[in-house]
DNA sequence: ACCTAACTGTGTACTAAGTAAGCAGAGTGT
DNA sequence: ACACTCTGCTTACTTAGTACACAGTTAGGT
């Protein structure tokens, strides 16, 4: 599963042409891809397997790596399909334009949860995913921000929607998991809450208690309104305060 | 790797009384996790494996099921060790509270970034996590919030810490795998900047022209700054905008 | 038209990692 | 002393990624 990176650049970048002899090939990388996503998708992250994907495709597990180096290249190819899949931030109005990115990202995770489950460390980012990224700089080029300004503000959004990716993909997995659903299994563990005695956990009986559990509020819908809020604040003020020199990078 | 999640709950909050017979344990729980979280600090998470860890405890493999039930609930004891080392959110100002609230997140990150690359789906919080928790409800407790609108708030923070860790935890996982810094790696892919065209990538090539990527700022420091700016706007708000009921949960 | 090199799909087998099962020795309560 | 219980160990099974070699297939050079 170790990846070389390199391998994996020329891949997205520099799809290899197509071979002029040989046997046509019945399968395809792109129908690998397909199908490693179908199964990610319908089954989870466990399922997606070198023996599964050949399965649905009714060939031999080692047929895929004729068209694919290795599992780990096959998940980068994945994730870039499907920012292939996410439309690119239109022009307009800075706050729309990050807007809408963010809801292009949410709605990638929410089809496709798998993709926060990866461990990144060996991404590459694709041809697409770059575009995305690309498309929403421009919408906030023109605000007179300084370049590494651009950088952290997209930086931020797309950040903060991993973030809540992260927690929705986490339930969605569970949920398959166990074949309970979040709430009924929080209910059913009685004796769980039982720990939750007001000295040790004093908020969270106090919200439990007023119902606060039980409606909440949506993570996503609240969260970017006030990160663009806060990213407005930033924009929109009259000198821009310098971020201190921190810990990372 | 399956966990059964009703048996981590247990492990977690009703640790089993100590036996009163048999032979006295050479071993036990707690070493384990010590030792596993020493492991996945020093070699990743790609070297976390149980015969990995009772080499180092000097122990066979097997030994190790004697005290933690598998992996999964491992991973769970080793997470909720590591939160037992934070410290929590003291009372004072909301914004102080979140922002240490968030810089301890980020401290124990930054320790152990092994934390961000588990797939989570399957991680109970342990007492030490919903403690630290708690604490930053309380944070937020004396504004004259709704309950659900504290835990939205705290959530957004958590939410966006774990999106910058996430991608903190990616780079040193990178670096560690191929053992070039991720600034040595970009510039020694000059190949991958030659698809850098202005007409593919307009904002990218523009930014990296005016060397928008060789001073980036801070990630965690300028998000912070702006999610905290964001959640005073919606705090201090005469009245507190009504979130659009939306896509999650 | 043939030969050859390039290419495809397959079967077999190796390796790493989680973990089940059973065993032998150790220590406590009756 | 006996029985029960607990510990750590040995062995072996299972799943998943993938290396390797083989057989059949096709296009281009002779």
């Amino acid at each position: 599963m170790k990846s070389d990176r390199n391998r994996s650049v020329r891949l997205l970048w520099e799809p290899p042409a197509e071979p002029t002899r040989g046997p046509k090939a019945a399968l395809s990388q792109s129908r690998v891809v397909e199908a490693a996503i179908k199964v990610a998708d319908a089954e989870g992250v466990d399922a997606l397997t070198m023996r599964r994907v050949a399965e649905t495709l009714g060939f031999t597990t080692m047929s895929l790596y004729r068209h694919v180096p290795g599992k780990s290249e096959l998940l980068d190819l994945m994730v870039d399909a499907v920012w292939g899949e996410t439309e690119s931030t239109p022009k307009g109005p800075w706050r729309d334009g990050l807007d809408f990115f963010a809801r292009q990202m949410w709605a990638m995770y929410r089809a496709h949860p798998w993709m926060l489950q990866l461990t990144t460390s060996r991404r590459m980012p694709g041809p697409h995913a770059m575009t995305r990224q690309d498309a929403a700089y421009v919408a906030v080029s023109e605000l007179g921000l300084r370049s590494e300004e651009i950088v952290a503000v997209v930086t931020a959004v797309a950040q903060f929607v991993d973030g809540v990716g992260r927690t929705m993909a986490d339930r969605v997995q569970a949920e398959r998991e166990t074949g309970v659903s979040e709430e009924d299994w929080w209910n059913g563990r009685e004796s769980l809450w039982e720990h939750f005695t007001p000295d040790r956990l004093p908020m969270m009986t106090h919200i439990w208690n007023t119902g606060g559990f039980e409606r909440l509020l949506d993570e996503f819908e609240f969260g970017l309104a006030r990160v663009l809020d806060g990213l407005a604040v930033f924009i929109e003020a009259e000198e821009r305060p310098q971020v201190r020199r921190g810990t990372c990078l």
